[in-house]
DNA sequence: TCATTAAGTATGC
DNA sequence: GCATACTTAATGA
């Protein structure tokens, strides 16, 4: 395996406060590994063994009700850590970690993740950020879920995914990643056919132009209006 | 207002 | 050419 470099962390928060040598430390202790779209890192359940850092691609974070249904806790971006049980004092994955596009990660020992809190100054304060953003959006997700119609909650969904991973492109933001009609309804509460409803109508209105798992939204002003306490 | 059923078309390996 | 993604209409809770 090549050896990594440090500049692939130097920018991140868990890891800005560090010097460069400190960094190579951490690249040194750590395990890169390639996963092709479609494959789960972890899974619900089982041992929480590592710990990851996203470098790039997109994860699906999703919980499995007892029924079987899936539903998708939240979408983790490039830069940011995951599988971080250990920092909620869990000795098994929450969820389950699934590749969205392919996707590069590197990953730690939990065995080690008491001595990066201590010894790296800054790592274990942004990880309780990381924390506490993740619970402040399931949070509003709840109440969205309690308070608001389908459409509402497609639309903030859709834009947290603009606000989170959005592209750049001509004719407004992309979702940087493959996102299919029922990947939305799993993030909603909705089923596929609601929210094809949606996006053939918000296509007609010109908020978005959508193809098969691309969503380019055109209008995200209006898409906030949608969302908003009434249409 | 929205899920469900059902029956179709489109797309891409 | 097949599986998967997506669309649309009808029905009823």
């Amino acid at each position: 395996m090549p050896k990594l470099d440090e500049s692939l962390l130097t920018g991140l928060p868990p890891f800005s406060l560090l010097d460069r040598p400190q960094i190579r430390e951490i690249l040194d202790l750590s395990v890169s590994q390639r996963y092709d779209a479609g494959t789960a890192i972890f899974r619900e359940g089982h041992d929480a063994e590592r710990f990851y850092l996203l470098l790039d691609g997109f994860i699906r974070v999703i919980k499995t009700t007892p029924e079987g249904e899936q539903i998708i806790a939240l979408h983790i971006a490039p830069g940011q850590l995951f599988g971080i049980a250990p920092a909620l004092r869990r000795d098994t994955y929450p969820a389950t970690a699934m590749t969205a596009s392919e996707s590069l990660a590197l990953s730690w020992p939990v065995r080690l993740w008491d001595g990066f809190s201590a010894k790296y100054e800054g790592f274990a304060t942004e990880c309780y950020r990381t924390v506490g953003e993740r619970l402040g959006e399931m949070q509003t997700r709840i109440v969205e879920l309690a308070t608001q119609a389908v459409e509402q909650r497609v639309a903030a969904a859709l834009l947290r995914l603009v606000n989170q991973s959005g592209r750049r492109v001509e004719t407004g933001i992309e979702i940087a990643f493959p996102i299919t009609r029922q990947n939305l309804s799993d993030m909603t509460g909705s089923t596929l056919h609601t929210v094809s409803r949606l996006l053939s109508a918000w296509e007609r209105d010109g908020i978005v132009h959508s193809t098969r798992k691309h969503i380019v939204v055109t209008a995200p002003h209006r898409l906030v209006l949608l969302s908003g306490a009434q249409g």
